[in-house]
DNA sequence: ATACGTAATATAACACAGGGAATAACGAAA
DNA sequence: TTTCGTTATTCCCTGTGTTATATTACGTAT
């Protein structure tokens, strides 16, 4: 099993950052980690696979899938239980989609907060680690 | 004592949102919440009653400052204990500074999010309710 | 019919961030 | 020297969100 997208490894240098989602009706339509999930659906063809994948529960990740299948017009994930292996999960072209146009959107988004970071200067922050007093 | 700033109600409205602040050498330095706190005691001229006004409890509000004081090159938030009404705290110049430069941040950050959502669509979300199946 | 591995769902156990209470320190003013 | 309300600090405890575990449903292939 591929370790590509465990757990973040909390990246700790000083800076301008952000994080940008699409909300739906419930709340959180698609964000990073729902898209790095439904990469890994689509690699493994299982939630339960791609959970592990991650570290995350299967229960978090089956809930992240139901989320954005029901907030979506049309499934994002289209899964199927017994057959042959049990089953598994696949993408729809709607999630195929979906995944495009969030790293479009993170791909804006990383330009506009190097530009900002550059042009705003961001300038009061102490560089060395911290003191005591 | 003023309620401007209680707990926020969670609208949700499909479409972009997202979230910026500025990382320090321990974590976060500056952000949204934060500037609120570091508004609310230039108002009040105390911790305890800018946590009060945000529904934050003391402690919490006080490790907000404590974090960005120490981050900080210079504190952002002078207090003195004792005194005349017990002590207080207030904005240094850093700390105007501070507000200053993250409202800008969040503008520009705000027509970001716009012209985006106006540009790539956000197409693919279901309008109304949720239906049970 | 049986086996198999996953989806789907329910229940129990756990971790921990945060709240609240309690206490000490503080120093100007009366 | 007493009062007063705040800052500063510690400790306990609980709510809640998460993980872990268990159970059921499912359907194709053998």
């Amino acid at each position: 099993m591929k370790k590509s997208h465990q757990k973040k490894k909390e990246i700790l240098s000083p800076g301008l950052r952000g994080r940008i989602w699409i909300d739906g009706a419930e709340g959180t339509f698609l964000g990073y980690g729902r898209i790095i999930l439904l990469e890994q659906i689509r690699e493994y063809g299982s939630i339960t696979k791609a959970g592990k994948s991650m570290e995350m529960s299967y229960r978090h990740a089956w809930e992240l899938v139901d989320s954005m299948n029901r907030q979506a017009p049309a499934p994002l994930v289209a899964a199927v239980t017994g057959g042959k292996g049990g089953g598994g999960a696949r993408l729809t072209e709607d999630g195929e989609k979906a995944i495009d146009l969030f790293w479009k959107l993170h791909a804006d988004f990383q330009t506009f907060l190097a530009k900002e970071e550059k042009t705003l200067g961001i300038p009061k922050i102490k560089t060395g680690k911290r003191s005591k007093n």
